[in-house]
DNA sequence: TTGAAAGCGTTACCAA
DNA sequence: TTGGTAACGCTTTCAA
């Protein structure tokens, strides 16, 4: 178990130098003799000896760890916000420590008790108060992800409002849809807030009746499966609904299913994020595509230059737009689909990559081919 | 932002008192008079003083964290697991630090990078090599969640093999299937190894042919799906597949579906994990359930008391009871199922939690109820 | 009951 | 090029 720890001075002793020479040499900093240096470096390397990151960080006065906070971690698009994000630290040799908040009632002060152990804090929106956040920031440097903040607190979001309306008014202007029901919590999260917002805009810009209130649930795929259930049953069910996320649209294609309601004939859904799953279920998923993994990467940067002490630009809250995805679900025929001045339409079928154009590199594509021999996924 | 850090220092000289009362004061230990007690408390109060972590942790030889380590993060099975042992977690006062291994090359280096940091690790099944693991436990407790280390170190994980085993014997022996298909990665994780093993041991026992060589795809939705794509395109494609877990066993519903395949007249599909969809698909998922949420409490007790010091049991290696879940995908009919000795079967038709006896609370359950004010994941 | 001082393991400044 | 030593912020003996 905990085994013997070695410290400089051993190794100084060892070595028959001082600790400051020690240091030089496991640091690599400042004039050392090339004789001195390999006698260190021996030592060093014959006992494994690295040094103790408490004691480097009380003297560094840092931690050389940031942190990112999450209300809960379901599903593909934190997944890949991790994934962009430590793409980004590993570059400064930051590591990084997710926190879960779930919805514990303690769990603003976890993220203060987080905020003493890190040299910079990445909060997903929605994920703590106001108040908090302001607390967190007189500890260390804040960015907001998915959300905003206090003004003037840097923040990394998606555009929602325009996308969201776009899609609305695709449903309602191309589609002559009414009724339509939005699936989703508005206080849920900042994203779900704006979702809402441009599908209300929607229908204000085209002088149509303010929609009824959102069906409120949450943003997992059973959540979808529940907002099936309960719309379905009605008297007089929607002909269409917008969900806040794909993972909600996917569990809305699950419960129509199992009742017998074909979409998008009887009804129309639609997603938002455009997951893998997005493109591969039938009728392929309209959404809206978002740059998680620049949110995340640029989030990270933020934050990274932040945490290193450099100056914080003058970049207070970036908004990375977003891409309306037409598909099937929306009533859109399969190969060609009208769409709106922003749509991209499906090229071929059944590869998300392909569907529509990506500014960068996807992961998912890779992932998608299990390559022989290769790790996967847990 | 980084403001003034007030130090104990600067407490006691504002108290008037020395250090070591403020810290005696401040960590309720020690003697020390009622009134001074007051005045120093108010100094801190005043003040917000909070002792700083790497003062502390130094001085204590601990950090008062624990580690994670991950693969990656997809789907409802990790976020179960990182919450069940999270709960444990925050008895003791320890923060848990999450790191995704992903799939970088360098990953192993970053666990170790991570082990410096906290006072113990949980690693989950087949993130890092065995080599590695035993360098891990050179440095810090570390206890294996879902597999097993090398001799000695401590693990916990479900029963895989005897489930996968009467999984598979339904299928070959009530359904009187044959030609089945493993769908998934025994090299992917202890856990599709052992459902691997469980599907051929069920061939053996039976006296048939060993089945083919498994489809080796990933553990995510998608997956299930390019699988579905694979199998149902060749010329004959098998009548029931054996999916590594739940998720892939949603993607190949929905590929069966895209391509017109009846569930379960024209293929048989099962899962592992009882995932909330599980049962909420239709047809429902006929499964395993893994007590995920025990399997981490589990995991943290052991790690937990490990990191405290104090002197790990004799407990090596635990291996929690799973349940065969018989819905309908296998072809059993719907309210009363054929099922084998350990088969448990739906009482009515919706709702996850109530499907089967569950020995612990199910926060799935809740989570689905879209409380309304409460906020939800994400 | 209180305070002075010695660590904890590292880095960095200042002399030598 | 090296070594001594003072921080870093805290806890914890040991005396008073």
């Amino acid at each position: 178990m905990g085994s013997d720890r070695l410290t400089v001075r051993e190794i100084a002793r060892l070595a028959g130098v001082s600790v400051a020479t020690v240091s030089r040499v496991s640091n690599g900093v400042g004039q050392v003799s090339e004789e001195t240096r390999r006698r260190v470096q021996r030592a060093i390397e014959e006992h494994g000896y690295r040094p103790d990151h408490l004691g480097r960080a009380l003297a560094a006065g840092r931690h050389g760890a940031v942190g990112l906070v999450f209300p809960g971690l379901s599903g593909p698009y934190f997944s890949e916000l991790i994934q962009g994000f430590e793409a980004e630290a590993v570059h400064t040799r930051t590591s990084v420590h997710i926190l879960c908040t779930h919805l514990r009632d303690d769990s603003d002060a976890e993220v203060v008790e987080m905020a003493r152990r890190v040299d910079g804090l990445a909060v997903f929106g929605g994920t703590v108060s106001p108040d908090t956040l302001r607390e967190l920031a007189k500890l260390v440097p804040v960015v907001v992800l998915a959300g905003e903040g206090p003004p003037g607190m840097p923040s990394v979001r998606a555009e929602n409002v325009a996308a969201a309306t776009a899609l609305t008014r695709h449903l309602l202007a191309d589609h002559g849809l009414r009724g339509l029901v939005f699936v989703g919590d508005p206080r849920n999260s900042p994203d779900v807030t704006g979702r809402w917002e441009g599908f209300r805009a929607a229908h204000r810009q085209l002088g149509l009746p303010a929609p009824r209130a959102p069906l409120r649930v949450g943003l997992e795929q059973h959540d979808g499966v529940f907002a099936a259930e309960q719309l379905l049953s009605r008297a007089a069910p929607p002909r269409g609904v917008v969900c806040a996320n794909d993972e909600t649209a996917l569990g809305m294609l699950v419960g129509a299913a199992a009742r017998g309601v074909r979409v998008p004939a009887d009804l129309v859904v639609t997603g938002f994020d455009d997951i893998p799953m997005a493109a591969l279920v039938s009728p392929a998923l309209t959404t809206v595509r978002q740059p998680v993994r620049e949110l995340a990467g640029r989030t990270a940067r933020l934050l990274l230059r932040a945490a290193a002490g450099e100056a914080g630009g003058p970049d207070a809250a970036l908004v990375l737009p977003t891409d309306l995805v037409v598909r099937r679900s929306c009533g859109c025929p399969a190969p060609t689909g009208a769409g709106t001045a922003t749509a991209r339409r499906p090229a071929t079928g059944h590869r998300p990559t392909t569907d529509h154009t990506t500014t960068e590199h996807d992961p998912t594509a890779a992932g998608r081919r299990p390559a022989a021999g290769a790790r996967s996924t847990r």
